[in-house]
DNA sequence: CGTTACGATTACGCTCACGTCAACTTCCCT
DNA sequence: AGGGAAGTTGACGTGAGCGTAATCGTAACG
């Protein structure tokens, strides 16, 4: 199997990240690039990895979340509480996902509400002036 | 009117702060107590703008995005400029918060996918518990 | 053989939103 | 007068997630 071993520049250009940011990652055992000589290079299983870390931070978990959540994937079958416990994790993000949702979406309608307002005080403001 | 001057403590009673906090929000000019003497005392004014911060927190905005709009809740009619600024401001605000939504939701989707995979890995653990 | 490019390590810096002392002052209660 | 509660102003600490030099090694290009 090829597999495709990444150095650190090929990894920042394909996944949009700095080198510091995937020395970073290794430090805190998210990421294990194999070393030839004193380079890092990234194995096929980073890759999956590293996609998996980014998107994860979009759902907003931490990166230690995540390290766990990774952890998770990799496990053979055998540790199934491990499993069950980051399912509640993930269950819980979701249900604190959708509740910023809902009350982004009141503070998006108490904005627009606001701006009618502004609106209605700038036309006043242009009816006096046209009024001069 | 009975202006109500509250203390620290029964703010920070009312409110779920700490004193710490309330003397933060007023450094960063989010609150504006008056003092009597050496000690702080909040007024009705205060505690409608530190209602609107913890509500601006939850969404996830930045101490300085509420000031911001905390400025814009208490113009009165006059200040055309100001006013005008403020009011762009507020759709740039709006446009960033329905994008945030947007994103927001669709991560929500994607992790619905994740626990339904995460669901049906559980499902087979205790299915091959289950046949031994 | 020099320079450019890429990579490494070490280590300090930065933002945010406070927490956590320390060292007072002021007021009330007994 | 003594003591405790509640307040004050600095000033430094914290944790996440990297940014940003500074300095060094190595390999290829011309």
């Amino acid at each position: 199997m090829t597999d495709q071993l990444m150095t650190i520049r090929q990894m920042c250009d394909d996944f949009g990240v700095t080198p510091r940011t995937l020395r970073f990652y290794e430090a805190k055992e998210l990421l294990f690039p194999v070393r030839e000589g004193q380079k890092r290079l990234f194995t096929r299983r980073d890759r999956a990895r590293l996609k998996l870390i980014l998107r994860g931070k979009r759902f907003g978990f931490s990166l230690e979340d995540i390290r766990q959540l990774l952890d998770m994937y990799g496990m053979g079958d055998q540790q199934q509480a491990q499993l069950t416990r980051t399912f509640e994790l993930a269950v819980k993000r979701l249900h604190e996902m959708e509740a910023q949702r809902d009350e982004l979406n009141e503070a998006i309608d108490e904005l627009k509400e606001q701006l009618a307002w502004g609106e209605q005080a700038l036309a006043k403001f242009h009816a006096a002036k046209a009024a001069e």
